[in-house]
DNA sequence: TAAACATATGAACGATTGTTCATATGAAAT
DNA sequence: ATTTCATATGAACAATCGTTCATATGTTTA
């Protein structure tokens, strides 16, 4: 046979031939996993977040700085660095009045560079 | 100096420390692109669409045995298929009546696979 | 202690999104 | 040609999301 299952009488009457449902089940990571996926790259699915993070690729900044710098209100972007820290993308510590926010580990830089990657070939 | 700006005083009076905005304005990417990149991950944040790829990561697959294998509407994942081909994360051939799903290039695998990274790591 | 400043947060509103339902397109078989 | 099967698509609705506004928390300075 062919290296991939040739599609043979696909759905006929049952559909789904008999492998597709053992595949499935046995590569598909569980459901909670998948959902925590989906809910990781909701927060790469934002432009104001995406912007944050390319500013936290180079500089440790304060909420006002981000905000000033953004040209956003203190307000939207305190909102979108809690969804930020949730999730582990970044970090917080405090300095006196202010609140220094910075990336929290790499994987971002790497998730985000793949994207770069693919719209830039496409 | 320190490596990264030590942050001295910011937020006084006119808040952004004069790099910050430098740095912004030499390191941000264009707006446009900043706005893709966000919808090539919002494209990511939708979990039947994660389930869809994950059984392409797997085999290639005709819409209705995607729809029986994954206990949905052949309509929503008809939707979501049109979605993530637009973004070219998918190609489409046809073969007698049906048409078969595959994975467009290898970008998606690793952008999977730092998020699944990250998500064990939290 | 009070005032000023930096940040966080809850409620509300408009905008976007995923699914469903009904139906359209397009290919194969009778 | 007509019916059947596989897929695509538009409209509609509920749910989710990002921003704004008002206000709360917490730190520093006077």
């Amino acid at each position: 046979m062919a290296e991939h299952e040739k599609p043979e009488g696909c759905c006929d009457t049952v559909c789904v031939h008999d492998n597709l449902l053992k595949i499935v089940n046995e590569s598909l990571p569980p459901e909670t996993e998948l959902y925590d996926l989906a809910e990781l790259f909701k927060i790469f699915g934002d432009s104001t977040r995406i912007r944050i993070l390319f500013v936290l690729f180079e500089v440790e900044v304060c909420v006002c700085d981000l905000a000033a710098a953004l040209n956003m209100t203190q307000s939207a972007i305190s909102h979108q660095l809690k969804i930020l820290k949730q999730s582990k993308l970044v970090k917080s510590r405090r300095e006196g009045k202010s609140i220094f926010y910075s990336l929290a580990d790499d994987h971002v830089r790497t998730i985000i560079a793949q994207g770069c990657e693919h719209i830039e070939e496409n």
